[in-house]
DNA sequence: GAGATACACTGCTC
DNA sequence: AGAGCAGTGTATCT
């Protein structure tokens, strides 16, 4: 469990199976922390309801989206509107591509400017860049993807605030579109074998001494070198950027409870024996399930999700669609992107 | 230049 | 009827 070489460990696609019947609830109105198994993400809320409704309100007013027509992508062979709409701010000259569409971005309109000030001193990382998703209604979505694009600044998180309504937002470990037969693992039995007990209280840090993400860059040719770097680099911004433990005072609101029962102030601590993942939360209501090998948690109004280093090397996140949801959502996802520079 | 990848869809089962 | 998986059938990037 400790200190193998890199270059020794081998990553198994699949090794890890979530245990199906694990289910968190916790008190809302403040925060969670996930690591372990190649994830690291923090959320809270970082909005009181007031505020963000009024966020929202200028967002609405504020922010202008791709027209329909240009707002298309290729997946696959072939052409698609997207399920939703789309934008893109940031400082003068910085462009993102994905998927191969390259976005420019607009200048920096008020509102995302405050709201980026915000999440960069929550967060105490610097965001040149944010990507806007508004789905219009429950159908609009987003399918599972990583974001590793290399535009991106290596080791940097990319911060994700929601405003409107509240949906469901997916992990996953597994590959989109399985291979076919060369690659085709043999079956393994994809049943949950429940042993649920085992425990085992694994250390929130075995996010750095563990080897089952550490060796695996994804597919595309990463070096065991680069991995050390990213390690490092990771290891800088971890120690920075979790500020949780700092928010128990009335800052941003985040633990402010005026629109919640908040009951519990204690830290508590959950893990899962084959999730290999720590989850952490503070007086929080959201539930987070895991069924499956799928983690999924409810993005709150005024929440932000701060997905760090190395959650986009192996895991898949997505918005599916909730047809039955009827209300908008805007989604705000503060990069750092590499200026030519 | 070869090999991996795919922010989308449909079609199917439950 | 909604949710979630499987399989894309070809351009693009590394
Ligand atoms: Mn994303």
């Amino acid at each position: 469990m400790d200190s193998q070489p890199l270059a020794g460990m081998k990553f198994e696609r699949n090794k890890v199976r979530l245990d199906p019947e694990l289910l968190l609830f916790a008190e809302s109105g403040s925060a969670i922390r996930i690591r372990g198994d190649g994830l690291a993400c923090d959320y809270t809320r970082a909005f009181r309801r007031a505020e963000a409704e009024r966020l929202l309100e200028e967002c609405e007013k504020q922010i202008e989206y791709m027209a329909d027509e240009d707002a298309r992508v290729r997946v696959f062979g072939a052409w698609h509107a997207l399920p939703r709409q789309q934008s893109a701010y940031g400082d003068p000259g910085v462009t993102y591509r994905y998927s191969g569409s390259t976005l420019l971005a607009r200048p920096w309109c008020p509102v995302l400017k405050e709201i980026r000030e915000h999440i960069e001193s929550l967060t105490e990382q610097p965001y040149n860049f944010v990507l806007v998703n508004r789905y219009r209604d429950g159908r609009d979505h987003m399918g599972e993807h990583r974001d590793d694009e290399k535009d991106l600044v290596r080791g940097s998180a990319i911060a994700s605030v929601s405003l409107g309504a509240c949906r469901d937002f997916c992990f996953r470990r597994r590959p989109r579109g399985g291979r076919r037969s060369v690659n085709a693992e043999p079956r393994e039995s994809r049943g949950c074998c429940r042993d649920a007990s085992g425990g085992s209280e694994s250390s929130t840090e075995d996010l750095s001494s563990s080897g089952t993400w550490s060796s695996r860059t994804v597919h595309n040719g990463g070096s065991d070198q680069d991995t050390e770097q990213m390690c490092e680099m990771s290891g800088m911004i971890h120690s920075k950027l979790p500020k949780l433990d700092n928010w128990s005072g009335n800052r941003s609101g985040a633990f402010e409870n005026d629109s919640v029962t908040s009951k519990m102030l204690s830290t508590c601590q959950s893990s899962a024996s084959k999730l290999k993942c720590t989850i952490e939360r503070c007086a929080n209501d959201i539930a987070i399930t895991v069924s499956g090998d799928r983690l999924v948690m409810p993005l709150e109004h005024g929440s932000v999700l701060v997905m760090k280093w190395p959650t986009n090397e192996v895991w898949c996140h997505a918005l599916p669609p909730r047809r039955r949801d009827k209300s908008i959502r805007v989604n705000l996802t503060f990069r750092l992107i590499h200026t030519g520079v």
